[in-house]
DNA sequence: GGAACTCGCCAC
DNA sequence: AAACGTGGCGAGTTCC
């Protein structure tokens, strides 16, 4: 397999992007290296707090009568062969090499106190481990100087090192929190964040001119609509907090799995996980409702018994999905599988071209992914030269695929937002033409001397 | 004692 | 019939 740019377009973006990535790692992101010592040790004292405790219970007493070796924690294949070959429980998954699992679901799914001590402890870990450390590791002069390449993924997005800045806790708030105010922006300066809505859904649209993609891109809400047919509601409001976590059910439990390849089988599962935590707006926990509809049975204690019905309409969803919904889409992945079986390559519109063995997946993901991404890198290449033009003390200094990151002086706020955001929407799709679907983007700021945990969402 | 592999988990 | 795309990285384990 093998992508490579195919124009002169494509390589002088691959030039520019390497020359501007390099100036944003040279300028690098200060950190706070009193806060990351202070709260490595604090994290180190809730550690051995936690794992003297599984220790002494008679739980970790019998693990460590199971081993022939000291105990570690840490080590998964102990607690494999313990919890699995000794105790003899059932795993609810296994390992590609046929060992009983030990992720955090299949943990946390055993219902065991101590298994819970250890799925905090290792959440505590990697937080010290990868990030913190890291973070120490890699300073210098209180500046860390994160590497962006352009030249490791196979679709031809980037990938981030030393320390991966594209990787840094989110979702989980306590991770995010500790991560996060590590990072700051030089003394008296603020972050300014700007990232592009849906974009890889935005490039799908603009290679399968599906009318319906399209509409529901710019106009609808295609998660919302999903989360309405999957959990069988009269309507969602996604301002009410146990219908938003529905919609994000539907988003990050079908249809982003959905457009990766994924099929209902495990779109199923995930989307009853999700379940467990929504409620409808009168307050029945979605469960109870799901059975109301005869779409699962429930055990006593509320855990799911049968859930057979619900795997069969989540499969009649997806059907309906691919070949009703977006069926425009549909046609275009048959007919772009097949014209790559004849010609052994795809080209994307940035000019890369796809080649070598790739399966059908590969193939109707590559284009999107790369593509999407290189919007994102010509904007970073145009901020970065406006900046030298206009003599900018703010600095682009990272992104994370669709999002660029600006170091910002307090009076160029304004002058930076508006510019970025013309570059990405007006400027980008006039240096492209091939963009026909509008590009939106959305900016986040801190105040003045405020951490990365601290981006709010703003309006010009 | 280092390279390679496995497992798990973080991001988009 | 089978079934999730792209990365980096830490810790444990095994191989050489």
């Amino acid at each position: 397999m093998l992508i490579h740019p195919k124009t002169k377009e494509a390589y002088q973006l691959l030039h520019q992007g390497t020359l501007a990535f390099a100036r944003a790692e040279q300028a690098g992101m200060r950190i706070d290296v009193d806060y990351c010592q202070q709260k490595k040790e604090e994290l180190t004292n809730r550690i051995n707090q936690l794992e003297k405790e599984i220790l002494n219970s008679k739980f970790g007493k019998r693990w460590q009568h199971s081993t022939k070796s000291k105990i570690n924690l840490n080590s998964n294949y102990q607690l494999s062969y313990f919890l699995y070959n000794v105790q003899k429980l059932e795993p609810a998954k296994v390992t590609i090499t046929g060992k009983g699992s030990t992720d955090d679901e299949t943990l946390s799914g055993l219902r065991i106190p101590e298994l819970d001590k250890l799925l905090e402890m290792k959440k505590l870990l990697k937080i010290r481990d990868t990030y913190l450390d890291a973070f120490l590791r890699e300073q210098v002069k209180g500046f860390i100087h994160p590497f962006f390449n352009l030249h490791l993924v196979r679709t031809f997005r980037s990938s981030s090192d030393r320390p991966n800045f594209q990787n840094i806790p989110k979702r989980d708030k306590e991770a995010m929190q500790l991560c996060r105010k590590a990072l700051y922006p030089r003394k008296g300066n603020q972050f300014l964040a700007m990232d592009f809505s849906g974009i890889e859904v935005r490039m799908a649209c603009i290679y399968t001119q599906d009318e319906k993609l399209i509409y529901d891109t710019v106009h609808g809400d295609m998660h919302k609509d999903m989360a309405i047919e999957l959990y069988m509601l009269d309507s969602l409001d996604k301002h009410n907090s146990g219908e938003a976590v529905l919609r994000q059910a539907g988003k990050n439990g079908f249809v982003f799995p959905e457009f990766y390849g994924d099929y209902y089988g495990n779109c199923a599962l995930s989307l009853l996980k999700w379940a467990e935590q929504g409620k409808l707006k009168d307050g029945t926990p979605c469960l109870i409702h799901l059975q109301d509809k005869g779409l699962i049975k429930l055990n006593k204690n509320g855990t799911v018994k049968n859930n057979d019905k619900f795997i069969e309409h989540v499969k009649h969803v997806e059907d309906m999905f691919w070949n009703e919904r977006y069926k425009i889409y549909t046609k275009w992945k048959d007919k772009t599988w097949g014209l790559y079986q004849k010609k052994g390559y795809i080209d994307m519109y940035t000019g890369f071209r796809c080649s070598g063995l790739m399966n059908k997946k590969d193939v109707t993901n590559y284009p999107f992914q790369g593509t999407a991404f290189h919007c994102l890198l010509w904007t970073f290449i145009e901020i970065d030269k406006r900046m030298r033009k206009e003599n900018w003390d703010s600095r682009p200094i990272s992104q994370v695929h669709d999002e660029v990151t600006v170091d910002t002086h307090p009076d160029e706020l304004q002058h930076v937002s508006k510019s970025i955001k013309n570059i990405a929407t007006k400027e980008l799709p006039e240096a492209w033409d091939w963009i026909n679907v509008p590009l939106d983007v959305e900016l986040e700021k801190t105040k003045v001397d405020e951490s990365w945990a601290d981006k709010k969402y703003f309006e010009i």
